[in-house]
DNA sequence: ATAATAGTGTCTGTGAGACAGTATTCT
DNA sequence: AGAATACTGTCTCACAGACACTATTAT
């Protein structure tokens, strides 16, 4: 699961060295060759809450700290590509909606070498959980967003810059479908722009708002949740 | 001037021996280092047009043909102080308004090795344009962004992002006020809106909007231009 | 009957957009 | 007088937000 994460860290040092080589040989000190990884924020929302996947760190530097999953990026893969790559070695998480969030690469946010960070944000849906649930509980674990411990590197500025790049997403983009099954009621979704916004909404403009703008389909079936009216069922009609 | 852009293009063939000579001896073929810059699309507005400053390739590839300014990130820059320096070195135009774009990174973007690059817009305020006059006019030039030559590298999609990305950001942010003077009427104004957008506004509108915001300060001074009444001036308003 | 959640309508204020004529300056 | 640009107000419509009660289901 995280193996790849002892090779990345492994990696660091050894290009260091072989940097170092090569750079004394060319007689480039004056520029240097950063490495470049991805490193990314998914998100989901369970139990009530909008979580951040986070896994633990075997090594040095923040050891046993808890960090956003990331990688190198491989030969041949897009930027995109290797962010869906080191998310599903180190998380199983796959198959999810990604965006690119911003470059990081202020020098000294990793102590070993120059290391610039191309983050992503991910949503991962109420029923692709399972996908996520056999990685090892030790290693990898969700977080309630408003309640994360501390964290490694700069990846605390990186979850924040997600967390707001998600609201503004919210309204200009059809992002909350992507935490939801695909089948939910108002109240499902509802709960989701809440989480995201982090405030309540009016139940009635909520829905006159949705409703109105056309993007939902009443399939015709209900959904039953304990002893109450059952609630209508939506799905996303993609545009 | 463009010196730099010469060390940039050798500096890529020189990493790419040494970086085959690292990895050989650590046995790590399977990782690339990729190499990382900046590139910058810098705006101003210059003959009731909206331009972007080029500059031509001296060298394979795409020698003569004309790329936006860009180069290596140098140790202990960060991507945003990187920028700035790469555009003044290029360009000679300094101290201006720098926003992080995206990072681009699809293998292939340069032939000769794997580069990842850090996008930057830039506005240039019409009364900082004398900086940039004096920047070589053989390599160095300003294009209208609706007629734009062909480009180097993925150059074209990078400029595309920068224009449609100031659209979103003129109404949400302040960026209007970085292409003028201190000093401008609202007819100014309104062009720096109607070029970014690429489409004509009303004027009572326009004005009903800007001047309610409370954004702007009617500085008591007129400005005289060709034989008609003269028009207010305002100067911003910072928050 | 009770508990629990689903579902619904009106009013008010604000902002966007359509639209045309008067004011000021110089030649 | 004419040319050229500055400047101004009203109406309509859509959307946002405040606000409270009825409907349906199971126990």
């Amino acid at each position: 699961m995280t193996t790849d994460n002892f090779v990345t860290d492994n990696f660091i040092e050894q290009i260091q060295q072989s940097k170092q080589m090569g750079s004394a040989q060319a007689g480039l000190s004056r520029y240097e060759t950063p490495l470049v990884t991805v490193d990314i924020v998914v998100c989901t929302i369970q139990q009530n809450r909008l979580k951040v996947l986070l896994i633990r760190r075997k090594r040095a530097p923040y050891e046993h700290t808890w960090a956003i999953p990331g990688g190198f990026i491989r030969e041949g893969e897009t930027l995109e590509e290797a962010a869906a790559n080191r998310m599903q070695e180190e998380t199983n998480v796959e198959n999810i909606y990604l965006e690119q969030l911003s470059a990081f690469g202020t020098p000294g946010r990793d102590p070993r070498a120059r290391v610039i960070t191309v983050a992503y944000y991910a949503l991962v849906g109420a029923d692709q959980l399972t996908l996520a649930a056999d990685a090892n509980a030790e290693d990898v674990a969700w977080f309630s967003s408003a309640e994360l411990p501390h964290l490694a590197f700069d990846h605390a500025e990186i979850v924040h810059f997600a967390l707001e790049r998600m609201k503004d997403r919210l309204e200009t983009s059809s992002i909350a479908f992507q935490l939801l099954p695909q089948k939910f009621t108002l109240t499902e979704l509802q709960r989701v722009y809440e989480l995201i916004l982090n405030k309540s909404l009016d139940k009635r403009n909520f829905r006159k708002k949705i409703l109105s703008s056309g993007i939902l389909k009443d399939i015709g079936e209900t959904k039953m949740e304990g002893y109450h009216r059952p609630a209508q069922l939506y799905s996303f009609l993609a545009l």
